[in-house]
DNA sequence: CAGGGCTTTGAAAGCGCTTGCAGAAACTAG
DNA sequence: CTAGTTTCTGCAAGCGCTTTCAAAGCCCTG
């Protein structure tokens, strides 16, 4: 069925004669507009007609061209994403999401990547507006608010990973700060007192979310926070590598690392075993974003699990919402911590 | 300069007023056909009026609209990319090096994912087709190859990991076979003689080109294939690690295993860990796909690299080819071994 | 059964751009 | 200087669909 469709279809293009809304009115012997209105529910048809019209597309197999759509109608049906690496392991949950959340709605995601550089993303988001897509969901965003809360005058925004505030952007986060602030609890609460913290890089929002997140847990647990511990990482495995590395050339003691994300974690592992120190009898080690890939190294990573399909269905729900003049609402869950085995309770 | 042509863009889309191409024609003082010419380089026109036009455009930061074009000119300048799971480590690097040699050629991907299975593929090639894209890449695709063969009589295909012959299909692929043989050889060549083999899906025609692989590198080392060794996992982690269980629980006996992807070799390492086997001391492990990852996990993975990001550029210009009615010639490097610290001689 | 108020429907005018066609302009040659 | 070419360039007709506007049809009511 499905399939001969496609062959139809196929001949049909290959022969360059699609099958036109106009096509299917005279089948039916309605005007072009009655096609129209039955297709978008945009009036009342008589039922008569809407049965005559429901036959000929069956039969003649049409499908609407949705570059005519865009064009009469002035709305193309698609959203524009932008993301900063689509090969990132992070971000690939996240756009399976948002792909499965606007398809639901009808409209199709437009990825653009913008390489974590300003001007790449300024340079996606004039391609995407050129597309004439009808609103853009940003992940990680590195363009200044004032910025997005302007493009927002003629898009609606969604953004992801940081806080806007402006008329038609809305965010869809999930709290970075207390995901850290539960995964160094529970270091704390396991007797660590020497945590190392390894962080993102400096000018990402979340990355300072989640430095301030380790700093209310050590000020809750009573610990004075020493900058020594905290070393810069990059959000890769290689940044993390470096971390350690750094850290113990100083000579810094620690017993316990929280890696702001699960590749600098991945990476601080590795430089542990290097250095000889076995996680997590000599030190414990908790991640952030629980890769699918962290239950399953060794040792399987405890690490802050968020939901990342949520942010991309939520963030799918939230610009639909606000293109078709709605107020979202889509908020993500909590972020939890997946307990494995990268940690132990210590005792001095 | 580009940050307040963006804001102007935006104003201009706020208050629904695009610059069109009519208006540049106005302000040029030459006709709407005059434009289109000189914009697609169709005709030759005089040095002044170019300016003219040149100027205007500038001054009104023209920006032509694609959807408008694509209905007018037939072509959509866009390119349907149907991947399996889009949020695979695997798969996003090769999406990353597609976007990249489209985006160099004007055109721009549209991403959608099958997930593997032949009904959402056969949607989401139906859904392309319904956007007009100009040609479609498939990656790893489910769908039979007459289907395909058939489907390029409408559109040009470019199909990575299998081959198809047709008259407008192009396949671009890494030699799985040869990997797998580099590998298998390697390891051989280390003093192995009990090499296991965890497999991928049956269903998958890179996975039976991995065991071919293996078999021809144990046939070349007079080695004789025993099916015990075989072990099938479905390349992904869990099925790493229950094949390890399976082959152990049959008490079959191993130096050394190679999994059919990186994905399946961590599941491995990690049942390895849990059955108390070292890896490489007790097990070597040799993976394939060499995923950004497998060079920072514990101990770094000993891996078939394959150029992913070729793949995805390769295939991206195949099709360029394929639609501008070139021959194309994109051709991927040979997978090597990048040989870390998961294997080590054996001697028995 | 005429008149009023709704509902249903078709004609036609675009959306912004491309392109075939034919007239205008610019050259060349005689 | 004119006829014959070769270049330019504008006009107008779409591409396939949406949407306004007004005409047509329908159902009541009195």
């Amino acid at each position: 069925m499905r399939r001969s469709e496609l062959e139809r279809r196929a001949a049909a293009a290959a022969s360059g004669s699609a099958v036109t809304l106009e096509m299917v009115a005279r089948e039916a012997g309605v005007s072009p507009s009655t096609v129209s209105r039955i297709l978008n529910g945009t009036a009342r048809v008589r039922d008569s007609k809407v049965r005559a019209v429901e036959a000929a597309i069956a039969k003649l197999q049409f499908l609407p061209n949705p570059v005519a759509r865009s064009l009469a109608g002035g709305k193309s049906m698609s959203v524009g994403v932008v993301t900063q690496a689509i090969d990132s392991p992070f971000y690939g949950v996240s756009l399976a999401g948002i792909e499965k959340g606007l398809l639901r709605a009808g409209y199709s995601p437009l990825f653009v990547s913008g390489h974590w550089r300003e001007g790449d993303e300024r340079s996606c988001v004039d391609h995407l507006l050129s597309r004439r897509v009808e609103g853009i969901i940003l992940m990680t965003s590195r363009l200044p608010d004032e910025e997005l809360v302007n493009l927002a005058r003629s898009v609606p925004l969604v953004v992801t990973g940081r806080r806007v505030d402006g008329d038609r952007v809305y965010c869809v986060d999930v709290d970075s700060t207390l995901g850290a602030r539960v995964a160094t609890d529970y270091l704390i609460g396991q007797g660590h007192r020497r945590i190392a913290f390894i962080s993102g890089p400096p000018d990402h929002p979340d990355a300072l979310q989640r430095l301030d997140g380790y700093r209310a847990a050590l000020a809750a647990g009573r610990i004075p926070f020493r900058s020594k511990l905290v070393a810069a990482g990059d959000y890769l495995e290689a940044g993390g590598q470096a971390a350690i590395n750094a850290l113990l050339d100083a000579r810094v003691e620690f017993t316990a690392v929280f890696a702001a994300n699960d590749q600098t974690a991945y990476g601080a592992m590795l430089a542990l075993h290097r250095r000889g120190l076995k996680v997590p009898q000599d030190v414990s080690v908790v991640g952030f974003d629980d890769l699918p890939t962290s239950a399953f190294i060794v040792p399987p990573l405890t690490t802050v699990h968020r939901y990342t399909d949520e942010i991309g269905e939520g963030a799918a729900e939230a610009i639909v919402d606000l293109i078709e003049r709605r107020t979202p609402h889509a908020r993500v869950s909590a972020p939890t911590l997946a307990i494995r085995e990268s940690t132990r309770p210590w005792r001095d």
